[in-house]
DNA sequence: GAGTGGTCTAGACCACGAC
DNA sequence: TCGTGGTCTAGACCACTCG
């Protein structure tokens, strides 16, 4: 009737979610328990339960123990953006990938770069800048910042014939990171790098990635002029 | 020992990951199956796949039946963007929340709109301009299109007291979304709605929805001067 | 055809947290 | 205290897909 079985969790997450949608269970109403449910439905708790932990990660339902299961009063979209190798970022586009680098070396870290990472003011860490290009054409421009301690083996590597990016995915752990994303203007600097003038807006992505305690990169990504972030939800 | 038992999801989630960074299962190798991973951990099929699932979610596992599990050879990161209503958005950076509506009516749907929208070239729309203040100051403009054929409420509100965004929210189911974010100058039209000059480049977010088949809604908000979008990951 | 993950079940115990 | 979700178990069947 309804295109899929009631007895299985993903036709459980759809008959709770129709219900939802049809007013039928209101926002901030609770709805029947886990037991009540695998009854009325004909399945095992255990399926129930699947199903509506899949809507409480999806924002869609508040759990608490003992409190019950209530309907979100204010749904919280979440926008997943994935963040995959700059390479493949730009090959997804369907361009042929090329990378040049710019300069590399270990030196005093800049303030804003300290900082970022959580590394005190004067401490030294290794700079790489680089430039990513798309069918010839420069789509990224990167300026990185390593803490050697955290990731030893960087000191060593020749990024004239990999990216950071790319070895650093392969041979650094990493266990959480921060995102943020803003719009600039093009520093002088690197306007003639990404073929822009300087009055022109770009986005501009800073990520910071740990592994457990220990900060191991900070990178920004300037993006050519035009570029959009995309993501679906 | 490792602070976590080794038979709960948890723990065995855990302790896979242990072995991916460490390199006991290298990037593209097959792990054990399943079965064999329960008796080694002395536990539950099903508290495997619980811990195993986690992981292909997150992106560090690839799995298929038959085939087996492998570790992945380019984990893509996965960055989740919040997208709450916005009241809560800017109440959230400890701001008092204003709003302010600018003028709304139905009109013929701009080219770009009923574009975004999927919908013919000549329909027409209800169209809801406001601002969106924190501590009396704008914070973030709204310029949005309303698919009265998926809201026909929507033509009877009063937006001057509810906002599009929390009235659509609460009142239009909605299944998906896309959104996209781009750097841009400040239109003339609305630099002084912001505060802001036509030089400075700020970040804008359109973001289409839909339920079902019907398209609801598009929204274009632009961002306050020095906005940033944050995330973790 | 056969191996692997995907899922369901019926039952059980536990942990949190409202009262 | 005790109701509720959180989780584990042992077993089973199914669906996909590789060879």
């Amino acid at each position: 009737m309804t295109g899929m079985d009631v007895n299985t969790w993903r036709g459980v997450h759809d008959e709770v979610l129709r219900r939802i949608r049809e007013r039928v269970w209101k926002p901030g109403e609770l709805i029947p328990v886990e037991a009540e449910l695998a009854e009325t439905f004909g399945c095992a708790r255990n399926t129930v339960n699947r199903a509506l932990r899949a809507l409480a990660d999806s924002g869609v339902l508040e759990r608490k123990r003992k409190s019950g299961t209530r309907v979100a009063l204010h749904p919280v979209g979440k926008a997943v953006i994935e963040v995959p190798l700059i390479r493949r970022e730009i090959e997804g586009q369907g361009k042929r990938y090329g990378y040049s680098l710019l300069d590399s070396g270990v030196r005093p870290a800049t303030p804003e770069a300290a900082f970022a990472l959580g590394l005190a003011r004067d401490c030294e860490l290794m700079q790489v800048r680089a430039i990513h290009l798309g069918d010839g054409a420069p789509e990224i421009f990167e300026d990185r910042w390593i803490n050697l301690a955290a990731a030893p083996g960087a000191a060593t590597v020749d990024f004239t014939l990999v990216s950071a990016n790319a070895w650093l995915l392969e041979n650094v752990p990493v266990s959480r990171g921060e995102m943020s994303i803003s719009a600039v203007h093009c520093p002088m600097a690197e306007v003639s790098l990404l073929g822009a003038d300087f009055t022109t807006p770009h986005l501009a992505v800073q990520r910071v990635t740990w592994n457990g305690e220990a900060p191991v990169t900070c990178v920004r990504l300037l993006y050519r002029k035009d570029h959009r972030i995309l993501s679906q939800f």
